[in-house]
DNA sequence: TATTGTTATACTCTATAACTATA
DNA sequence: TATAGTTATAGAGTATAACAATA
């Protein structure tokens, strides 16, 4: 089972390798693109990683000019994440061909068999650290 | 859903840190111990990695003295990669709990959903390069 | 000439831990 | 003192490409 999740993410990271992304810096780009200015804190708690390691991350993501941290108002120390209007725009080159990969490895599936597994696939998302 | 996997897929990483492997690493073990005696390429394909990257987790395992290459009789050019006395000890060492962490990762599914999800993810697997 | 495996390089990610600054 | 973020280090994985030995 393992396994086979492990090659289905193989799948998409060689895909997002010829977009010039890692798994984890789309994962970012996603992220925000759904959940726009949150915390390097909270970031890291999404992608289950500490946050020194997000802060390479972010700073690779900011190098290519695609986020951007904004200092927080209420809160000297912390950082709001922001999309720039060029991450925006990569995030949108890249999500239809992810569709398309992920469409076509469920492929074998019924449409009622996608609904299943991923409406499964967010119960399990919940059940990961509900309580920090 | 992809970030959902790589959720998950962290979750287990997280796990088998602890044991001192990387997920590759426990990929490689728990393919031999259903697959022993293929060779580098076979392994580089389930894997969906290059066989100069299967070489080097190749060296670490067997640094670690869990598995061994043994020149393949029929052809002079290849290995078959076998797990050792340890290996196994190993792999018999982690998969109890790795088994754990997955029955605690699909605890919210009913064990009917949990079949259904194993037998799609199933589905999956045998669609990833089914002819290569 | 093609294939199996090895080696080399550069980059990214991760674990770990010490550090700065704000609260 | 606790928290948000940064920096430093070491180890592992991967992409890419050149190389040796065998088929």
């Amino acid at each position: 089972m393992v396994r086979t999740f492990y090659r289905l993410q193989r799948q998409v990271e060689l895909s997002l390798t010829g977009h010039g992304l890692t798994l984890p810096q789309f994962d970012v780009l996603a992220t925000l693109g759904s959940d726009e200015g949150i915390t390097q804190q909270e970031l890291a708690g999404r992608l289950l990683v500490t946050k020194g390691n997000v802060c390479g991350v972010l700073d690779r993501l900011s190098m290519m000019g695609w986020v951007e941290r904004r200092p927080d108002p209420d809160d000297g120390r912390a950082n709001r994440i922001h999309l720039t209007a060029a991450g925006r725009k990569k995030l949108a080159e890249v999500m239809p061909e992810h569709h398309a990969l992920v469409l076509k490895m469920t492929l074998p599936l019924s449409d009622a068999d996608v609904k299943v597994l991923r409406s499964m696939l967010e119960a399990l998302d919940r059940a990961i650290e509900p309580e920090p």
